[in-house]
RNA sequence: CGGGGCGUAGCGCAGCUUGGCUAGCGCGCCUGCUUUGGGAGCAGGAGGUCGGGAGUUCGAAUCUCCCCGCCCCGACCA
């Protein structure tokens, strides 16, 4: 017998946390770091899971009145400098392009030649591109609203960079709008928080908190930003999209003006929103246990893999035409408004190591037929969320695979729900909340803390226990209640809690 | 970008302190046979310019210098 480890992935969650999450991401082929520094590949089954985020996403914008379009990479320095607040935010991290010809370099390299006169930015976001055309577009108050999004890759030259999370390099949706007045934009920029609120607890199976952003921790050059934050499995919040106010700042600088009825020339209203491929990395730590990858159902690449098992050529024949019959049957039932997706993996490869990649890279439903099934018409069943496992009839499996799924994925959610509502609590008192944060080893810290809801006030005090902590104000809830209280930093009067906690 | 650690086969590592045969081990990979309902067994085999460059030396994975990359901790961030 060859070692048999308690779980398939090491270490585990509580083992530690960091290094689980990238063994989970190579362990159920979601990507890989690449040779450039900083970017990622994401393989295909990772890859799959963005395009069903896509999928879902774009249909969610196109049904909010939506239009895609496309806009350069590159971004002429001087349309990044307009706005200042956020030149700042941004200028650290870019990556610029300087030169546009590579010659033969006296040791036989290439060396950059052709310096441009004006370096181009690679796109860190594309506010100040998008709205040098919109003050084009823009005349009259009829040719408002501009509703538009675009699916891009931006750079952002981060230093550090984990999977998914952080990376140089990475994917997104970036929408924006420019609207004739402000409650309009106000409304949109709500509406699209909504949007991103109702696919991360729907389709991602990951409740979140909707919320505005402490001004420390908005958009540059936002007049307001919104934000859904998530609790990953370690208790620290990530914040999973944003829905930016942007009021006239970006109007103004970039000349974003038109006509209105009374023949005024006034600035437009704008907005910005995005989720990125981050929501990979979300949902790896939101639902992923001690063997790998847990998908919610409704995101998965690929619902049930058909798992032949057979000793020789006849039984392999038997075996496979009932597979194929079974599969065919799958594939036609329905699931989250579409079909099933079921695949036969007929590779040869042994049972057990092909089932353990299977769950590994987390297929929601496995199907093991054998001719001890056949003999009973029937299928024998496991599932990746509870690891529950069971023969049924066939008809019956087939019959019933969609409330399956379903059921799996508000099992997800109601998990995830629980595991946050226990992991959060009011804190009234200095003391507790830093005892709260606090671990109890310092040296290797283990998974502690969670969301702490707490008066607080505007004071450079709070700033820097917050920083000694390393605990961020997360957002200010929209759904929470007026509860006028006392900030438990400074002893300042505070209108209401917002959400603390250690973040990503 | 500051502090610390690490680069040896696809992955994980030993060897380095005290330079010396042909650079090892586990997993994985390939071939054959036996196997196959939860990570198979035996036998054989392939795979390395020891991160890169320069230096010291008769001789460098091992010593020196420079560079590159990765990880952890800070600062910054979707």
């Amino acid at each position: 017998m060859a070692e048999k480890r308690k779980t398939a992935i090491t270490p585990t969650r509580e083992q530690d946390y960091p290094e689980w999450y990238q063994q989970v991401i190579r362990a159920a082929e979601l990507a890989e770091i690449s040779p450039v520094r900083g970017c990622m590949v994401i393989k295909p089954w990772g890859w799959g899971i963005w395009e069903n985020m896509q999928r879902v996403l774009d249909g969610m914008f196109k049904a909010t009145g939506h239009e895609n379009a496309y806009f350069p990479l590159f971004i002429p320095m001087s349309f990044l400098e307009k706005e200042a607040e956020h030149v700042e935010g941004f200028a650290k991290e870019c990556a610029v392009v300087t030169h546009h010809r590579l010659e033969p370099g006296p040791d036989g390299g290439l060396v950059p030649a052709g310096r441009l006169e004006e370096p181009l930015i690679v796109r860190p976001t594309s506010e100040t591109i998008i709205g040098a055309m919109y003050a084009q577009w823009v005349q009259s108050y009829r040719d408002l609203p501009i509703l538009i999004n675009q699916w891009a890759n931006v750079v952002r030259w981060e230093l550090r960079t984990r999977l998914f999370l952080r990376t140089a390099e990475f994917l997104w949706q970036e929408g924006h709008t420019a609207h004739a007045t402000e409650q309009e934009a106000r409304e949109e920029t709500a509406l699209m928080l909504d949007v991103y609120a109702d696919f991360a607890e729907n389709w991602m199976a990951m409740p979140v908190i909707k919320g505005e952003k402490t001004a420390g921790e908005r958009f540059p050059g936002a007049i307001s930003t919104l934000s859904i934050e998530a609790m990953m499995q370690d208790r620290k919040a990530l914040q999973a999209g944003t829905s930016h106010f942007l009021g006239q700042n970006f109007s103004k600088a970039q000349e974003i003006k038109f006509q209105d009825q009374h023949g005024q020339e006034v600035y437009a209203w704008t907005t910005s929103w995005g989720v990125s491929t981050r929501l990979v990395g979300a949902l790896v730590m939101t639902h992923s246990d001690d063997d790998g990858l847990i998908l919610p159902p409704k995101l998965a690449p690929k619902h049930v893999v058909v798992l032949p098992i057979y000793r020789n050529d006849q039984e392999r024949s038997d075996v496979l035409a009932y597979c194929n019959r079974l599969a065919a049957q799958l594939n036609d039932a329905k699931f989250s408004g579409g079909a099933v997706h079921a695949w036969i993996d007929d590779r040869d490869l042994r049972g057990g190591e092909k089932n353990w990649q299977h769950i590994k890279k987390g297929v929601p439903l496995r199907v093991e037929v054998g001719p001890r099934d056949i003999a009973k018409n029937g299928v024998f069943l496991a599932r990746r969320d509870t690891s529950e496992k069971r023969g049924l009839d066939r008809e019956e499996f087939v019959q019933t695979v969609g409330n399956l799924l379903d059921d799996m994925q508000d099992g997800l959610y109601r998990r995830a729900l629980a595991l946050r509502e226990s992991n959060t609590r009011p804190i009234d008192d200095l003391d507790d909340f830093r005892q709260y944060f606090t671990p109890k080893n310092e040296e290797r810290p283990e998974i502690h803390g969670g969301f702490a809801l707490c008066h607080w006030a505007e004071d450079p005090a709070v700033d820097q226990i917050l920083k000694d902590l390393k605990v961020t104000i997360r957002c200010i809830p929209s759904a929470a209640e007026a509860e006028p209280g006392t900030c438990i930093f400074t002893g300042k009067p505070s209108a209401g809690r917002a959400v603390f906690a250690k973040a990503y």
